[in-house]
DNA sequence: GTCTATATTTGGATAGAC
DNA sequence: GTCTATCCAAATATAGAC
């Protein structure tokens, strides 16, 4: 072992990171601004005051750009739907769930689009990145078995519930409230046929 | 007037609508290869034995394309819709509407992409074109006050509703069948929630 | 109506100097 | 780690000959 003993701190490091951080936030500000689709590498560059070229030394392509992207929004969702689900009545959870899902998707269209719709063509968004989305969905799974719903029909059901919810919001008046205000309705009716009857049961 | 008739037939334009026919088909087929966004002036051409120049000669820009698409494709889906409201019991119309909806929505992602989801960066469809999108919901709330429900929010959770399952089974299991099966509960589970109650009725 | 030729733009990505 | 210099590929679209 040397004597010099190695700095805690990796300067280096640091610095790499935030300027990653900073180049992701660009990504967004310009997919937001653009559309999802066209992101490019040169108007990335340029945002954050590189060439095209320079952005290679901190991600292998521009897929690995919206891989990121795509890793970086499904953790935010998660953490706030695990936020979401800690209300004691297991029926105002599931409010909240859909709430806060909705509120997600019609804040940021581009985000949107890039975890819930397979716009771009050949992105695939990478395993590591995918086991998010599913633990995002787990995470409705069991607000759901909470209220007494449980069966993978019903689940499908309320998966689809919501993400019409969105999709319309998203669609035909993007920024507004007019699905989203539907949101508590939406789950009324969906509990008064789905909850403690045998159509919520495992099948 | 000439003593010479001219002929009834126009030969000319015959062969032109057949060759834009023809530069259509192919297009479908592309983007359902390729995905929408994929589509190419130069491959377009090629595949109907053109150079990407001459297609100017029938369209006048790529958008143009997408945009006589967009038009077919509401088309098609009106002319189904209306067929399938024919039913004599409401409650059935409604049922089949949803259905003969959701399978043209799944049978080809790609159109579904096109005229539901807003992809293609800088793309919009004409107003001539928009307003079949708006027939075919007219269509669709038709059938609702048929069996008791009016009210525009009973038909825009209708909408989400059926759009949902669309997405749903779109992005998670194209060609499948998951979500689509689950039409008829979703058709039960609204109209016991709306159906001749307050709720369905306007306010 | 289709072609050749070309303009023009834009894009992702690599090599190698510093 | 960022640059310059390039490469390479692909795209939409126009002009003008035939």
């Amino acid at each position: 072992m040397s004597v010099l003993t190695a700095p805690v701190r990796d300067r280096r490091a640091e610095r790499y990171a935030a300027t990653r951080r900073e180049i992701l936030d660009a990504a967004w500000g310009l997919v937001r601004l653009n559309g999802l689709a066209s992101l490019s590498m040169r108007e990335l560059g340029a945002q954050v005051g590189m060439r095209a070229q320079s952005l290679y030394a901190y991600f292998p392509s521009k897929f690995a750009i919206y891989d990121a992207m795509f890793t970086e929004a499904n953790r935010e969702l998660l953490r706030r739907l695990n936020d979401a689900s800690q209300a004691r009545n297991p029926v105002e959870a599931l409010r909240q769930n859909a709430s806060v899902f909705l509120t997600f998707c019609v804040d940021d269209p581009a985000r949107y689009q890039l975890l819930f719709q397979r716009s771009i063509p050949g992105f695939e968004p990478s395993p590591e990145a995918f086991v998010l989305a599913v633990e995002a969905l787990d995470v409705a799974r069991n607000v759901l078995r909470a209220c007494g719903v449980a069966g993978s029909r019903a689940v499908d059901m309320w998966t689809a519930l919501i993400a019409g919810l969105a999709a319309q919001q998203s669609a035909n008046e993007p920024g507004g409230d007019r699905w989203i205000d539907l949101v508590d309705d939406a789950t009324e009716m969906f509990l008064a046929y789905y909850a403690k009857t045998k159509k919520g049961v495992k099948r």
